[in-house]
DNA sequence: CTGTTTGTTTGCCG
DNA sequence: TCGGCAAACAAACA
């Protein structure tokens, strides 16, 4: 479930794991997952992961020779590692195989996500127009990405060029915490609205990544938490928050506790 | 078989 | 240029 907070779990993870060991041998096992040439990525062996850091919900991984990857996960991505006796995951698309007798796997059920190599963070950010990372991003330039914007607040909040990192989730978490309802037009909203829900935003995500993004371990009074059934109990009033549609994407809000401006 | 899914891109229409 | 919308990508699940 790869928003911000679930990418910043898997680059820890691999800070953990797979650093600085030579890799042995890659695995393509499903060519579409690759973006760019399936050349490049195969240049890899011989090379070895040296540092990684997190833009939005992308991965980038420095290799030893001065290489990039980025790693983008889609709606169902995720890393595993792996002792090389074990069977690969079901659904892994690219296996880089350790010196060490361990596998990291890029698993991808669905393969929306894609990896490859790219020149440098910057050139694969800027081409994607990608706003600063929401948990990096400062107040004033948040305001002026958003600011006189006349889609719904939803809409805007999951557009990564206003800023980088939040999904469906977190955007409805964040309305409901600021109790704005989830279909008020942003430029109908405050200064004071603006600030608040920066604050959320972060805290939400700070939140999500000390729980390791585990669903189920969020505080209760998080929407979040349980999960993505047709109707949940709202935790303030208790009355029942239906799944409506906003911008296409389903959408739990509380009629009663959110206002709509 | 139908409808749903944590994401992104593309193309169409107004 | 902006915004809304649907489709496409692919596969599982209820």
């Amino acid at each position: 479930m790869p928003e911000l907070p679930e990418v910043e779990i898997f680059r820890r993870y691999l800070d953990q794991t797979a650093l600085n060991q030579r890799i042995l041998d890659l695995q393509i096992t499903h060519p579409k997952v690759v973006g760019g040439q399936q050349e490049d990525l195969k240049g890899l062996v011989g090379d070895q992961f040296n540092s990684s850091q997190r833009w939005g919900k992308n991965l980038f991984i420095k290799t030893l020779s001065g290489k990039t990857m980025f790693m983008h996960f889609g709606m169902t991505g995720y890393l595993e590692y792996y002792n090389s006796s074990v069977e690969d995951p079901k659904y892994a698309r690219v296996i880089f195989e350790m010196d060490g007798g361990y596998k990291l796997a890029y698993v991808s059920k669905r393969m929306f996500g894609r990896l490859g190599l790219t020149p440098d963070v910057e050139s694969y950010t800027s081409s994607k127009s990608l706003a600063p990372d929401a948990m990096a991003i400062s107040k004033g330039e948040f305001f002026r990405n958003l600011s006189g914007k006349k889609k719904n607040i939803k809409t805007a909040l999951l557009d990564q060029t206003v800023t980088a990192g939040i999904g469906n989730w977190i955007a409805d978490e964040i309305l409901y915490h600021t109790r704005i309802y989830p279909t008020s037009l942003t430029c109908n909203l405050s200064e004071e609205q603006f600030a608040d829900i920066y604050r959320r935003m972060k805290e939400i995500m700070q939140v999500a990544i000390e729980v390791d993004a585990t669903r189920e371990a969020l505080p209760e009074h998080y929407i979040t938490r349980y999960g993505r059934k047709t109707s949940i109990e709202c935790p303030n009033c208790h009355e029942t928050i239906e799944r409506t549609e906003v911008g296409s994407r389903g959408t739990f809000a509380c009629q009663h506790c959110q206002v709509k401006f």
